[in-house]
DNA sequence: CTTGACCTTCCAGTGACTGGAACCCTTATA
DNA sequence: TATAAGGGTTCCAGTCACTGGAAGGTCAAG
């Protein structure tokens, strides 16, 4: 397969898997003519890290996770922790999004949103404390 | 003020003050000694785009509620489109983080999380569609 | 006089790409 | 056979919002 079809079955833009090469996340062959060849085994690994992204792994995280997928004596506790540490760091994450949600739709219902220079959007981020 | 007094107060890094004033949001004198010297303005604008931060709010809608804030003759629609825009925004950024959590989730509770290979996280993660 | 805390500038790096320039390869068509 | 379109390649620079560190100037206390 060439980039573009690998790009296509991933869901990956090809820069980005130009990219993934560049930081040793693949290995892809190279054709005569210097292009990339890619085998079923790269497809599979970039649909992973597709995946994997898309569920907000950080490349790092990624990494890891593909060793323990390639690794046939890993154990499952070690996936496990990761996904579990990840899964935490998410739930702090909308914690938070959920708290700045409230204060700005609190803002923005205060605000007339008319004419009138009057606005409590504006006083609720000056104020201090 | 120094740099470290207006930090304090501010809850932003010394650091990201001088950036700040790179990017010109900021423009704070300087004494004879080459300290940068703070007003109260200063402080208040910092205040006002440590919130803004806070909430999420980009640094190019930060310099757009800036020069709202200090355009007396500003209307609070204006003010209004901007917040509720970035509103929609977290709301989309909550609902994609759920999305997410509740995957993972799903993959975790079903590791058994002990010291044998196989493993639904990893499964989960690589199969395609 | 020295110590330590504070301030300055400037350069480089982060994460995870993304855009663009400049160029090579393949295939189809006039 | 020329050429044009649509692949592919590398490399460099930029994004966003800082952050770290080096090298050095300034100030107050002991």
């Amino acid at each position: 397969m060439n980039i573009s079809e690998v790009s296509a079955r991933s869901d990956l833009p090809a820069k980005t898997i130009r990219y993934y090469e560049d930081i040793a996340l693949i290995a892809p062959g190279r054709d005569a003519n210097g292009y990339r060849r890619f085998s079923e085994e790269d497809l599979h690994k970039l649909t992973f890290l597709s995946r994997a992204r898309a569920l907000g792994f950080t490349i790092e995280d990624c990494r890891a996770l593909l060793a323990l997928w390639e690794d046939q004596s890993r154990a499952s506790a070690d996936v496990k922790r990761i996904a579990g540490e990840h899964l935490e760091a998410i739930e702090a994450k909308i914690r938070d999004l959920e708290a700045m949600r409230n204060t700005l739709a609190h803002l923005v219902a205060e605000c007339a949103g008319d004419g009138r220079p009057d606005c409590p959007i504006l006083e609720g981020l000056a104020q201090e404390g």
